[in-house]
DNA sequence: TCTGGGGTCCTAGGACCC
DNA sequence: TCTGGGGTCCTAGGACCC
């Protein structure tokens, strides 16, 4: 029988339950022992529920209007997004990780890859204290699944989390217990596979992740591409899916929202163009970046009742940063889809063919902006030592009618001091 | 009446080159 | 009538992730 808990290298998927309704519970004890769901950005959908609103059958993303009275009736605590507090408890998290590890790849906002080399049969638990540590250092309960590749890891993560294993880590230990585990898990639960790819697996007859690790590779291959054989060998215990490090340098810088409400004025809906370009000129500031190309994209309403995107870019040589001559190329972009009468729903900034603003060629002719550069900086700095919109240009300030929504938002407990909890004695 | 936001990678197809 | 082969670069779109 092949130990899969002795490959020299193994693979440990830490990840928080429930992150954002845990993050909310770790500042407000007032809301520990009753049931909470986190809405979207603009209160649009529920994007977390803890353990009882699941068990309600509350689906992930489903729409607030659809669960308003469920919620009022069942007494569940409803929050907006609070994204100012998860990134702050995202660092605690993480740093907790790095004390027990010294290779932890930071995968999303929630969770991360551990790597362990040599560790032996001591590694479960040596990640059941880390667990304990989390739990008493951030109040946030957490998950582990352990395997010699990382789509593996996600599987017994998952079955870590379903089964309700004591200390909350799952270790693929044998062969059999791989093929125990992955007999009992749906193809579209595996990390890779998602709706529209299970519903063509279906009709291969392929329906477990075991159908999938045991499927023929090259036809999976030419069905598929490559994208699904590397999964299927993931799911063999071949590791062969690599990430890219998260503080690499971005190849698009996205900014886009709904607004809080349907806009039909081209100044109001151009305020949000130009509220965004400025989030991702600051995103683009923070990796020394500069943009060859910008578009602008809007949701309009059609005729027929429908939402349609429709876009328009910018080019620019050399590639650059000035928030100003974005936020007039959006503009310009924008007047080219704009319908006066038309009802909006959405707008967003894409930033694109970026380069670092050291690597950035001399334009042919010789052309610089360096005094417009300097106030970006300027911007960017404001607002880093004073909070987002210290200082913005004019013309994102001109109307705030798309500001969104977010009618339950807990206190900025740790990255205000204005808002900081109160602790009291008898 | 109300349905998020920000990323990644891969592929196919067109334009262009010698 | 018969109309190469191989390569690069770019873009749009599809699929996935949390």
């Amino acid at each position: 029988m092949k130990r899969w808990d002795l490959q020299p290298t193994q693979i440990a998927l830490v990840d928080v339950n429930n992150f954002y309704v845990s993050s909310e519970r770790a500042f407000d004890p007032a809301i520990r022992r009753k049931p909470v769901a986190v809405y979207s950005n603009n209160d649009g959908c529920v994007i977390a529920r803890c353990a009882e609103v699941k068990a309600m059958g509350v689906k992930m993303g489903v729409p607030v209007f659809e669960v308003r009275q469920l919620f009022k009736a069942r007494g569940v605590v409803t929050r907006s997004s609070n994204y100012e507090l998860y990134h702050d408890m995202s660092t605690r998290f993480t740093a907790s990780l790095e004390q027990f590890c010294p290779e932890v790849e930071q995968y999303s906002i929630d969770e991360s890859f551990l790597h362990f080399h040599g560790f032996g049969e001591q590694l479960s638990e040596h990640c059941q204290r880390l667990i304990a540590a989390v739990r008493q250092w951030t109040s946030m309960p957490c998950c582990a699944g352990i395997a010699p590749t990382r789509t593996l890891a996600k599987a017994a993560n998952h079955f870590a989390k379903t089964l309700g294993v004591p200390g909350g880590v799952l270790q693929i230990g044998s062969e059999y217990h791989r093929q125990q585990l992955l007999q009992q898990m749906p193809a579209g639960e595996v990390w890779g596979v998602g709706r529209r790819l299970a519903k063509r697996l279906a009709m291969l007859d392929i329906h477990t992740a075991w159908d999938l690790a045991t499927a023929h590779v090259p036809t999976i291959r030419k069905a598929f591409g490559v994208t699904l054989e590397r999964t299927v060998r993931e799911l063999q215990g071949v590791s062969c899916i690599e990430l890219a490090p998260l503080d690499q340098a971005k190849h698009e810088i996205v900014s886009g929202r709904m607004f809080g409400r349907l806009l039909t004025q081209f100044e109001d809906v151009m305020a949000a163009v130009a509220n965004h370009v400025q989030l991702a000129a600051e995103k683009l500031a923070a990796q020394d970046g500069v943009t060859g190309r910008l578009t602008t994209t809007v949701q309009a309403r059609e005729s027929g009742g429908g939402w349609r995107h429709l876009s328009a870019h910018a080019e620019f040589r050399p590639a650059t940063k000035d928030t100003q001559a974005l936020t007039a190329a959006a503009r310009r972009a924008l007047n080219e889809v704009f319908v006066a009468g038309r009802e909006y729903r959405r707008a967003s900034v894409c930033f694109s063919a970026l380069e670092r603003a050291q690597e950035q060629q001399d334009d042919l002719f010789g052309i610089t902006n360096d005094g417009k550069d300097r106030l970006t900086d300027c911007l960017a700095d404001i607002n880093r030592r004073f909070g987002r919109g210290g200082a913005v240009l004019a013309s994102a300030r001109l109307s705030d009618e798309w500001q969104m929504k977010r009618e339950h938002l807990s206190p900025a407990y740790t990255t205000d001091f204005r808002q900081l909890p109160v602790a009291r004695t008898e």
